[in-house]
DNA sequence: GATAGTAGTTGCAGAATACAACCACTCTTG
DNA sequence: CAAGAGTGGTTGTATTCTGCAACTACTATC
């Protein structure tokens, strides 16, 4: 495919602007889902096999992911690249308008929430914890937990705090 | 159309994920085209007159821009709302990871580079501007000129740096 | 009243997408 | 070693989306 103009905003369309792309790379790096069958049934929006097949090879073409090498019926892992990681920034942005502007249901809005409530430099915290889980970036000098562990932490207790408003 | 999950990335993803939706958007905002006629014309990737129609439609039906009152035959004013506005952060992130990691004409990609260096704060000033121009906001007391007047001026003197640059 | 310009609509062909069923291979378990 | 579950897909078919060209309806200008 060659592209339809210079343009910097229309090169990224060309290749994340679709119905699935996005979401897939979102269940990666929000999910950590790594492999096919995860991807698969971990889709809350019910993607169908041969789309997902169809994504990961162009997104593993466009650099965004890589695939680790297996034969057919082999497990086989997919990874961020650094590219993909920096994909990150978009998928923020766009939450943070369908958090603002779109209905939702509660639960999946409070983690986008909390996320902006950390502030720009949590996304920056988070693309080096991803760097670490897919690109095997030497973990930084960390005492306490990481940037996704602190979300999942703040989420669990946003729920609890939920479910104890609805008493 | 229902949504296919509560999630707000896939709410965004499910009005403003396709390929023309975002760069109309960007012809509203950075071109300032309001008209068909500017819109159909001036976009470089060449869109038709009927997917320039549709996604009109969807996009004033998104609550993302809104159409001037106007029969059919006459020129009919688009504008952006409060959350069309609030599209450019988005649009944004896109352009500055197709700077990062997609190629593209060097013309094209100045200008997004001159935005990104002038900071987070910058996109800020940008929205200010678009809602004195499509909300009829008041304009904030202003000495010198607007944020895309500087963005115009920027560019221009890259543009002319350039051209030294060659001989 | 002709002409140019406005904002679209219509018809049609080809491409992309979606859904369900099926396939080939591997790994585990008995 | 045979059965079954689990892996990552492929295939077929129907539907939707997209792109191009021509056409329509209306308005403003000469």
């Amino acid at each position: 495919m060659e592209p339809r103009s210079g343009c910097p905003i229309n090169a990224a369309v060309e290749v994340l602007g679709d119905r699935w792309s996005l979401l897939v790379l979102r269940d990666v790096i929000f999910g950590d889902r790594r492999y096919f069958r995860a991807l698969l049934t971990g889709s809350i929006e019910g993607i169908a096999s041969n789309i997902l097949a169809d994504r990961l090879v162009r997104l593993v073409d466009a650099g965004i992911l890589t695939r680790g090498t297996a034969a057919r019926g082999q497990r086989a892992r997919y990874s961020l690249t650094e590219s993909g990681i920096q994909t990150l920034p978009i998928i923020y942005a766009l939450g943070n308008w369908g958090l603002d502007w779109r209905p939702g249901s509660d639960e999946l809005r409070i983690r986008q929430q909390l996320m902006r409530d950390e502030g720009p430099a949590f996304i920056e915290e988070l693309m080096d914890e991803l760097r670490v889980r897919h690109l095997d970036a030497p973990p930084k000098p960390h005492d306490g937990s990481g940037p996704f562990e602190r979300l999942d932490a703040a989420y669990a207790a946003a729920a609890e705090q939920e479910h104890v408003d609805q008493r």
